[in-house]
DNA sequence: TCTGGGGTCCTAGGACCC
DNA sequence: TCTGGGGTCCTAGGACCC
């Protein structure tokens, strides 16, 4: 039996753990630079408020119901996802970190009561960390997906044991709602007159294998509670790595530019370090406003074969840089740029190059003590001269909560 | 004025090999 | 009337997830 614990309304609850004003109220947390409604509470569920939604398109609502709005604090959410995460193993010693606010766990060997599992589980996280949460338990993993859901609506724990509960679930779970049905999918299987899990179920394997491939195959079997994914406990290393923004507003002097494209593939180079990794592709991309009504849209990306493959901040910020010299057009406002790595392989077997070659020892030495010093002293202590010190492409952030575990300077004061 | 930022897997089709 | 039969590798695009 898998169970999938899933935290609610995450983004939210990490704000009110530390801020109990924002109980009962309607709370959302918003995108990097303040774009987008990403997180809600019930409250501003029950007001309408949309997933994704823009937020100036909601200003007037927002005002009006005294929304608490939040920018995202990644900072926080990152480190209470860990505080939930290693509080579940004490429930399982399988467990796979699904998202940062998911996890599914291996329960089999627990001889209790699964439901009193589950519910015992969910008062020790929300003790511990002050995190709600809804935990499905069921023989697969997808089957827990469904299992969840309706835990949700009731008073946080489901499970799925017996063959008249899984078909009840299924019959009571829209087709759209099933964990790897999309947008386009949902359409295509309402159009063949599927509307529950249950109907999906009863679809012809061949007909599936045909419109959905192999996965959904594997789904299918799932939801007939015969398990086809395994739970993953080891983190597989990332096969591409991406860091990208939009600016704080928008752009057209290539010096700006340069800043930012080069502290995205520092920052990438940091993340395959993180992971023991090498990449041997630099992918630099810029583009204007899509949204802009006086602008044309202008995308532009190249792809930087290095010599060698490398996670070196000098090594990559240079081939980024190079990238951007080679799409970058004057004169246009510039909205956002990213720097995506590829060609992922592990820093203990690199494929050397004969004829140019990175002094691979010195560069190693180089990025062990600069994380060393900025995980002593705090992101950035110390960086390229190139990253610079502007901060017009810096995201918006102007209501960020303060870095109440992470930071001795946030830590509350209780007076 | 203001619209996020990450990831994965699968398949079809083209290029190429013998 | 007749037109071989296998393979592999790579890429673009489409689907999905949080």
């Amino acid at each position: 039996m898998y169970a999938l614990v899933d935290c609610n309304n995450f983004y939210v609850s990490c704000e009110r753990i530390f801020n109990p004003r924002l109980e009962s109220v309607p709370v959302v947390v918003l995108s990097n630079n303040d774009g987008c409604i990403i997180s809600r509470s019930n409250e501003a569920k029950a007001l309408g408020l949309k997933m994704g939604e823009p937020v100036f398109k909601r200003k007037e609502l927002i005002e009006q119901h005294k929304v608490k709005v939040f920018s995202s604090n990644y900072a926080l959410y990152g480190d209470i996802s860990h505080r939930v995460m290693n509080t579940l193993r004490d429930f399982s010693p399988f467990v796979e970190i699904y998202s940062i606010d998911e996890a599914f766990l291996d329960l089999q060997g627990i001889n209790a009561d699964l439901t009193a599992y589950g519910e015992n589980i969910k008062k020790t996280i929300q003790k511990n960390i002050g995190m709600p949460i809804g935990v499905g338990i069921a023989p697969t993993k997808s089957l827990a997906k469904i299992a969840n859901r309706i835990a949700k609506k009731r008073n946080g724990v489901f499970a799925i044991e017996s063959d008249n509960q899984r078909l009840w679930a299924l019959a009571n779970t829209p087709v759209e709602d099933i964990w790897g049905v999309g947008r386009r999918y949902a359409v295509l299987l309402k159009k063949h007159g599927v509307s529950t899990a249950l109907d999906f179920t009863n679809l012809s394997t061949d007909w599936i294998r045909r419109h959905m491939t192999v996965q959904g195959h594997r789904l299918k079997e799932e939801l007939q509670g015969k398990s086809c994914i395994d739970l993953e406990t080891v983190m597989q290393p990332k096969k591409n790595i991406a860091t990208t923004r939009a600016f704080g507003k928008k752009l057209s002097d290539i010096e700006q530019i340069k800043e930012s494209v080069s502290s995205h593939a520092t920052s990438c180079a940091a993340k395959l370090r993180r992971q023991k990794s090498v990449a041997r592709f630099v992918t630099v991309f810029i583009h204007t406003d899509p949204f802009s009504e006086t602008q044309k849209y202008v995308s532009r990306s190249i792809t930087v074969t290095l010599p060698e493959a490398s996670n070196s901040d000098f090594v990559l910020a240079k081939a980024a840089i190079a990238g951007l010299h080679k799409i970058f057009i004057p004169n246009l406002l510039y909205k956002k740029a990213g720097v995506i790595v590829s060609e992922i392989g592990p820093e203990s077997a690199i494929q050397r190059n004969l004829f140019e070659s990175y002094d691979t020892e010195r560069l190693n030495s180089v990025s062990q003590v600069t994380d060393y010093l900025n995980a002593r002293y705090g992101k950035s202590t110390v960086k390229l001269a190139v990253q610079g010190g502007s901060r017009d492409w810096k995201l918006k952030q102007e209501k960020l909560s303060p870095n109440y575990t992470t930071r001795w300077e946030d830590l509350m004061e209780v007076f």
